[in-house]
Parts: C-alpha cells; sequence; structure tokens
RNA sequence: GGGCGCUUAGCUCAGCGGGAGAGCGCUUCCUUGACGUGGAAGAGGUCACAGGUUCAAUCCCUGUAGCGCCCA
C-alpha cells in the first residue's frame, strides 16, 4: 500500500465493479422489503453542478446505507426533456446557421433535439459515475420516451375526461422572447425603480375629469373602462358616467367593482382587460371589451393606432409624451414596483389574454394537503410543511400549454369542419361528430412540469401494472432543495393521489441551497461558482462527498468552502494510514465481513468495541432522522479521536504482550471493518479500497450493515484517560520531552488502577509506574479520581513553572466548588430539584474540595517563591 | 403587507432546561517504527438585546433590533 491516500487512483475502477456486478438493483436484495427512490430528473441539457452534488450524495448516503440494510433498493435515475431550456439550446445551434426553427420545420427541428440528445444527453450521467452514484442505470428513463409519453397521454386524456382539463381564453403570463406562455411560478418578481403615471381621462360630458394612475402608461390604448370602488364617496357621482380615452377617443364607462383599492394611487383605476388579470375580472364582470394592443412578441398592435409597431418600452414612452402634449398627463411619481420576469430568460413578462390549457387545481388540491395533514406524507425538517399549506390554499388554475414544439404535444384535435374538439388516447382519424376527417392538432406542447409530475409513478410502468410499480409506489423518500416543493413536491402529490390512490412518496426530505463561502449564492454569473468536476479532479470524489455530508446541516443552507474538502482528504488519508498500520499487523483478506467479535476481549479491546456499539446505535438513529451532518460528525469524531487517537495506540503494547496479541489483532479487524461499513455510504471508493485489502470477500457495497457487539466497557477507562491527560499536561507545562522516562509513585485507595495500566503508561507517556508514596525529595501529583500518582520535582522542572501551573488548577477548582456550593446553598433548590441533581452536584463539591485541599498541600510542600 | 427561518469561540456551524461543543484558523512543544495530509498541550464565548416563567434559561414564553428566504 502506498504510504499516502491517492484519491484518483483510490477511484479509478470500482465503479464499473460495482455496475457490472449488480449490486446497484434491487435484485441484489430480491427478499428485502422495498425501499425505493426516484433521482429528481436533471435537464437533459444540464451540467453537474454543486446544487446536484449535494442532492444526490444525501441520496446516495440514504440508499447505500438502506442496501447494506438488506432492503431490496431501488434508487431509479432519469432525465427531464427539460422543454424550453433543451429547445432554446438546439435554436442556438441552428442560429449558428443562421436559421430559425421556423425554417426547418416542426417534424425536422424535433429530429435534431433528438439528435442533441444523444449526443449531448449523456453529459451527467457520465459526471453521476463519476461521483459515485449507486443508481440502477438498467432502469434509467426519460420523461420522452415512450412508456413516460404513454403515461403522460393517459393522464392528459383522463382529466379532459373529468372535466379537470378544460381549455380558455386566460388572462397568462407571457414571455415576449420565447414566445410562449409560463406558469405562474415560472415568474420571478424583482423590485425595479418605476414611475407611476398619473393620467386625466375627461369626462364625455365635459364636466370635468378623472384621474388614474399606472405604472405601464401603454397599456391605456387598450382600456375599454374605468373602475372604482362602490364604497368611495369621492366617486360616487362618476359611476355610471363614461369618460373619453384620450389618444384614441374611445367612449368608455366608469364602473364600480370591490376589488378596487381605494388606497391605491388615486383610488380609480383604469381597466384593460388584455394586458391585466385583474382588470380581466373586472371587464367580465361588467361586460367590457377585451382589446389586446401587443403582438406577441410585445410590440403595439394595429390596435394601438399611431403607436402600432413600436416596441413596448418604447410605447410606454411615446405614450407619456403624447400625454402630456395633450394636456393629459397629470403628474409622474417615482415609484419601485414588482415587476415579473421570466425565469429563463429574465425578459419582463407580459400579462396576455389568450387561449391557452389549463389544470383545474381545486380538486386536486384538497386530498393533497389532507395527506401531509394526516402525516401520510412527511416533510423534514416538518417546517416546510407550513409553506407547502400557504401554498396549496391559494392556488390558482395551472396553464400546462407551451407554444413551444419540444416536449409532448397536447393531444387534442380541432375538426375543421365542426369545430369539434377531439382528445383521446388514440390519434383520432375522423371526427366522431361529423366524421370528417379535417382534423387538426393542437400545436403546443405541454409544461415540462406536467411529465415531471408523474415521475415517481410513470417511471416504474404507470399506466401498466408492472411488478416495480406494485413493490416500488410509494416511494420511500424523497430528497430535493426547497426551491421546487411547488414546481414539483405538491404537483407529484396531487397527480400521485390521483392516478395510484396513494401518496406518491413517505417522506420528504428537504435541503439547503449550496452556498459559496462568503454566503452568496453560487453562480457562474457571479463567477464565485465551484464546479464538482474540478474539485473531484483535484481532491477526489470521496473527499468532495464526505465534506458535501459533513456540512449539509437539514434544512439549511450549506456554506461551501474548499476547506471542507481539504479536511475530507485529510480525513482520508488518515483512515488509509490507519488501514496500513492494522494491515502490518494481521494478514490482508483475514477479517471476516461480518460479526468476528473477540469472545475474551483484553481491557482495552472491550472499550473500543463498547464504544462501537455505542456510536452504532446513534449512527443509526440519527441517520434514520436523515440528520447525516450529525451522524458523519459523530463517526469522525470517534474514528479519528477515540479509534485513531487512542485505541491504536493501545493496541501497540497490547500487540508486543503474547497473551494479548491474538485478541488486539482481531479487534483492530473488526473494528476497522466496522468503520469502513458505517462510512461507505459517505466514501464508497476509499471504503471499497480498504475493504478489499482487509476483508477481501465480495464487495462493501453489497455487504450487510453492522450490529453492535454486546462487549462491556471497562469502567477504569475514563480514569486512566485522566491519569494520562494529566502526565501530558505535566510534561507539556515544564516542556519535558516525551522521550524522557518518568517514574511515578501510586497510591491507589479504592484500587481504581487495573492491571493493563501500567504496561500502558510506559508505552503512552513514558511513565514507569511503582506503588507507594515519595519519602525523599520534592514531587508533584497527577490525579484520576482517589488515585494519585507522585512524578518527582527536583532537577526536572522548574519550580516556579510548578507553582503557577498549580495554582491554575486551584483557581479552577475553587470555581467549581463555589459553583455547587452556592447550589447546595439555596433550600428551593434541595427541595424542588430532582434528587439525582442534587446528588450530582453533591458529588461535585466533594470532589472539588478534595482537589483543593490536595493542590494547597501541594503548594504547601513546594514552598514559597 | 403576510409567513418562515437565523443571530453561540476569529471563521463556518452543531447543541437546546441542570457546570458552553466540533471543524478550520491561532499559540507552544514533538524528525515516537500507520499517518507532519501527523501527535500532544493550550488560548479564545456576559450563547444579539430587554423583560417574563422556573429551584435552575444559551435552551421555554413575550417584545425589540439586525440579517436571510418565500408569498402578495
Amino acid at each position: 500500500m502506498n504510504p499516502t491516500y491517492d484519491p484518483a487512483a483510490v477511484e479509478a475502477d470500482w465503479y464499473d465493479i460495482w455496475e457490472k456486478s449488480g449490486v446497484f438493483a434491487p435484485e441484489h436484495n430480491p427478499d428485502g422489503e422495498p425501499f425505493c427512490i426516484v433521482l429528481p430528473p436533471p435537464n437533459v441539457t444540464g451540467v453537474l453542478h454543486m446544487g446536484h452534488a449535494l442532492n444526490h450524495v444525501i441520496h446516495d448516503v440514504i440508499i447505500r446505507r438502506k442496501r447494506m440494510q438488506g432492503y431490496r433498493v431501488l434508487w431509479l435515475p432519469g432525465m427531464d426533456h427539460a422543454g424550453i431550456a433543451t429547445q432554446t439550446v438546439v435554436e442556438r445551434e441552428l442560429a449558428h446557421e443562421g436559421l430559425t426553427r421556423h425554417d426547418v420545420g416542426r417534424e425536422r427541428f424535433i429530429e435534431q433535439v433528438w439528435a442533441w440528445k444523444t449526443r449531448s444527453g449523456g453529459t451527467i450521467t457520465e459526471q453521476m459515475r463519476k461521483l459515485g452514484e449507486s443508481v440502477d442505470w438498467s432502469r434509467e428513463r426519460f420523461t420522452m420516451d415512450e412508456g413516460l409519453s404513454r403515461a403522460v397521454r393517459e393522464v392528459f386524456v383522463s382529466l379532459y375526461e373529468k372535466g379537470l382539463i378544460y381549455r380558455g381564453n386566460r388572462i397568462i403570463n407571457w414571455c415576449p422572447q420565447h414566445l410562449t406562455a409560463l406558469s405562474d411560478i415560472e415568474v420571478e418578481y424583482e423590485d425595479e425603480a418605476g414611475e407611476l403615471v398619473f393620467i386625466n381621462y375627461p369626462f364625455t360630458d365635459g364636466s370635468g375629469h378623472l384621474t388614474v394612475a399606472t405604472t405601464r402608461a401603454e397599456t391605456m390604448l387598450g382600456d375599454t373602462g374605468v373602475a372604482v370602488h362602490p364604497g368611495d364617496g369621492r366617486y360616487s357621482d362618476a359611476i355610471g358616467k363614461t369618460v373619453t380615452l384620450p389618444l384614441m377617443n374611445r367612449e368608455i364607462p366608469v364602473v364600480a367593482d370591490e376589488i378596487v383599492d381605494p388606497e391605491f394611487g388615486t383610488g380609480a383605476v383604469k381597466v384593460t382587460p388584455a394586458h391585466d388579470p385583474n382588470d380581466f375580472e373586472i371587464g367580465r364582470r361588467h361586460g367590457l371589451e377585451a382589446i389586446n394592443i401587443l403582438t406577441e412578441s410585445a410590440e403595439v398592435n394595429e390596435n394601438g393606432g399611431r403607436f402600432s409597431g413600436l416596441d413596448r418600452m418604447t410605447a410606454r414612452l411615446a405614450v407619456q409624451d403624447a400625454l402630456a402634449e395633450g394636456g393629459h398627463l397629470d403628474h409622474i411619481e417615482e415609484r419601485t414596483h414588482s415587476v415579473g420576469h421570466c425565469s429563463r430568460c429574465n425578459t419582463v413578462v407580459e400579462p396576455y389574454l389568450s387561449l391557452q390549457w389549463f389544470v383545474k387545481v381545486a380538486p386536486l388540491v384538497t386530498p393533497a394537503i389532507e395527506a401531509v395533514r394526516s402525516g401520510r406524507t412527511r416533510f423534514v425538517p416538518e417546517r416546510w410543511e407550513n409553506s407547502y399549506y400557504h401554498w396549496m390554499e391559494n392556488l390558482r388554475d395551472w396553464c400546462i400549454s407551451r407554444q413551444i414544439w419540444w416536449g409532448h404535444r397536447i393531444p387534442a384535435w380541432q375538426c375543421g369542419d365542426c369545430d369539434e374538439v377531439i382528445v383521446t388516447r388514440e390519434d383520432p382519424a375522423a371526427c366522431p361528430s361529423c366524421s370528417g376527417s379535417n382534423l387538426q392538432q393542437d400545436e403546443d406542447v405541454l409544461d415540462t412540469w406536467f411529465s415531471s409530475a408523474l415521475w415517481p409513478f410513470s417511471t416504474l410502468g404507470w399506466p401498466d401494472e408492472t411488478p416495480d410499480l406494485a413493490a416500488f409506489y410509494p416511494n420511500a423518500v424523497l430528497v430535493t432543495g426547497f426551491d421546487i416543493i411547488f414546481f414539483w413536491v405538491a404537483r407529484m402529490l396531487k397527480m400521485g393521489l390521483e392516478f395510484m390512490d396513494d401518496v406518491p412518496f413517505r417522506d420528504v426530505v428537504i435541503h439547503g441551497l449550496v452556498r459559496a463561502p462568503d454566503g452568496r449564492k453560487m453562480s457562474k454569473s457571479l463567477g464565485n461558482a465551484i464546479d464538482p468536476l474540478d474539485v473531484i479532479d483535484s481532491h477526489g470524489a470521496d473527499p468532495l462527498r464526505l465534506a458535501v455530508v459533513q456540512a449539509a446541516a437539514p434544512g439549511q443552507d450549506v456554506p461551501f468552502d474548499m476547506e471542507w474538502v481539504e479536511g475530507a482528504r485529510k480525513f482520508g488519508n488518515k483512515l488509509w494510514n490507519a488501514a496500513r498500520f492494522v494491515l502490518g499487523h494481521i494478514e490482508a483478506g483475514s477479517v471476516p465481513a461480518q460479526g468476528g467479535y473477540p469472545d475474551d476481549p483484553g481491557p482495552e479491546a472491550a472499550w473500543i468495541l463498547s464504544r462501537l456499539a455505542d456510536v452504532l446505535r446513534r449512527f443509526d438513529q440519527l441517520a434514520d432522522e436523515y440528520r447525516f451532518s450529525d451522524a458523519y460528525g459523530l463517526l469522525y469524531n470517534f474514528a479519528w479521536s477515540e479509534v485513531f487517537d487512542w485505541y491504536l495506540e493501545l493496541s501497540k503494547a497490547a500487540l508486543d504482550d503474547q497473551e494479548t496479541a491474538r485478541q488486539t489483532q482481531q479487534t483492530l479487524g473488526v473494528v476497522l471493518r466496522d468503520l469502513l461499513k458505517l462510512f461507505h455510504p459517505a466514501i464508497p471508493y476509499l471504503t471499497e479500497e480498504l475493504w478489499n485489502e482487509l476483508v477481501g470477500d465480495g464487495l462493501l457495497a453489497g455487504a450487510e450493515w453492522p450490529t453492535p457487539s454486546q462487549a462491556a466497557a471497562p469502567k477504569s477507562m475514563d480514569a486512566f484517560q485522566e491519569l494520562v491527560g494529566g502526565i501530558r499536561r505535566f510534561r507539556a507545562s515544564h516542556q519535558l520531552s516525551p522521550r524522557q522516562g518518568l517514574q511515578m509513585l501510586v497510591t491507589d485507595p479504592d484500587s481504581i488502577a487495573e492491571s493493563w495500566w501500567p504496561r500502558q503508561l510506559e508505552s503512552l507517556v513514558a511513565v514507569a509506574t511503582e506503588s507507594g508514596q515519595p519519602t525523599a525529595g520534592r514531587s508533584t501529583r497527577v490525579v484520576a479520581g482517589s488515585l494519585q500518582g507522585f512524578l518527582p520535582l527536583d532537577g526536572v522542572v522548574d519550580l516556579d513553572a510548578e507553582r503557577a501551573r498549580l495554582e491554575r488548577a486551584l483557581g479552577a477548582a475553587e470555581e467549581d466548588f463555589e459553583l455547587a456550593d452556592r447550589k447546595l446553598s439555596n433550600p428551593s433548590f434541595r427541595d424542588r430539584a430532582p434528587a439525582e441533581v442534587v446528588a450530582k452536584d453533591e458529588q461535585k463539591r466533594k470532589e472539588a474540595e478534595a482537589t483543593i485541599a490536595k493542590l494547597r498541600a501541594q503548594l504547601d510542600e513546594l514552598g514559597p517563591a
């Protein structure tokens, strides 16, 4: 073995071996209880970023542990076709040749997207392999593959038949860049500086004017009314009158509507039904015409009179100027307001009236809320449930049609002869109403999230009743960031309950965002993004994985710093060298894959075995609660400060002794082996490599999870460590070389010390012990309970330094005494505190008293400075 | 405006009713035969602030301030 850990060498070969062995498939544990997670499908355009790394590593930690625990584990990978994103990528390629998608035509364009998918879509799967993800590639799915497309069609038709999908003219969010509708959550709002423009609309009868306020002046071209609140006394006379729309000279009515906020602007608002959702509602209630004044690319159309042809932003200024010229501009106020942007291209979205397909969400929402309230699906951390309820209770219908080409085409046809709309599972040949064959399929495709919403069951074969579907639905866990609870989690719950009659998953584990070390969001545009593949190249996949797991407290954002990775790599080196040490004392391949704890462990071995059993139990508790950061923190500290720093050191003396050598070898082997098992879900490569050396039997990835041994801890270990600590502090404060041997006389009235102590004291701190008290010369004491060790001072140390050391210790002891004494002198404390708490403080006071007495005596023996 | 978090050692964060913890950083010592990617010892916190509950509050309650996120 190399003297140092080389991640690149360790990580070279194992993935292929794992994959070929079939250990990643559920068939590995055919009789186990099913446990399934479907991977949130990355976009087919995607490359692995830190967010994926965090998400995927949490998945793999859960999955690998469950597999080792004997579950029939399926982790199903796949990709999302990512409609707009993918289409944009291919359109950009076309643009290099000076072409648009319209030049090549729909059919050929889609062929090109598929070709692109074949060529580049596998990038992320290669990267997932590098990270070591134990997914079952034989079950990989794609949202556009044949089976999933069938599921999408079945769901669409079924919802349509139930009246839960409808087509209608509504105000939707329109992206003038992508030329498509967006759903509400694909719009991101930002506060921007803007102007509130106050415009005077003269009453047609000449009796003065009304003033309305707007941030989008150009929309006045499409005004068909003015609205005021019915209870607003300022305008009671105006209701029912008409005003003449400036610039357009259109006579429009003043109506009263509850929705108007009297506090906003002047309390009178212009009504543009085609360009504002509230105005659309007002218009509907009062029979106002909806005049669309914009083209799809947000230029003023022929309905905008002389402004037609201007871009909306240019038109805004032109309209303001024209109003000012005509004397209709009252005034302008500076104002910040919230502006919606396309979440993909950041273009300002336009509220736009158009004919779209919608999912009626109200009937789906109730069971989805109930499923979480009743605990059938649980959020971890729980607090996300509130956000979920709040969002679900305020949902508007979901606009699912997109005016793009890449995606599941809407299975609706319109008859050119009789206008019948046909929605069917099989493509229709003729109109069922008039038997005509002049059928035209809807041009639109579905929102990408429509197919994602079916992911937990469509990937398992639904609508067919496959064995996988029977075994793995509901999924056990969903792991995702809070940013897509609404996009995805909520919709999977709705669809799962509707079509599978059960929740899609039991637990929803929500993790945070990966942030840059300075706490800002990691992004390419800020230039502070860390590429996980660079980290893998420079430090290895295992160190990256361990760093991410340790840094990710549940539900908290993860401030990512390369120092974490450095630390994780150092840990890998430490583990590597611990294994080298162990393999220097036992035969390679000699450790059993499970069990094999020594029957008669010596005291040191019994101690580490009992600690291992404690840690294993606690680790499992934490992991079951998805607290992987705490679980691996616990394990890391146990491995380093107890196994490596203490047990490996203790084992050296025990190995030299023929009587204890065998048990010690056995213990070293099984303790290291169990560490490898516990660490395997986090650092699979390194542990597999070391397992191969140590056990050499089968794959660790398919091995059994450890069960705790029954060893009982010797009580004397705490006292022993205290004694060693005392000796080390004594050496440190007097700068004595660790090599310099010391003689120590020991008094032990309560027989705390055990027979194994002397050889370990010799081995660890070069102290030779003998029982008795010093008779001549000055000495100092190190204490472990009632046991005292006397170390010689004369000729060894600087007495002033010793005095200072003792005084420091005395001060600390006196503080301890004070604290306990103060509590115990309080009668209420004695009355009301539980007996064991009082007893504990009494014990503390007694010990502090004894310590003080010893230290004072010692100071006296030293004499004055 | 509504909601949800956060405020603990220089930094990043755990802990959450009975004497403040980890990693990194810092100081001192150590070429110990697994490892200097190491070992040993140490310094460093009125647990944001103000009230309250309690024998006891970093932890529970109320309020204040600052920061972050989500929704409107």
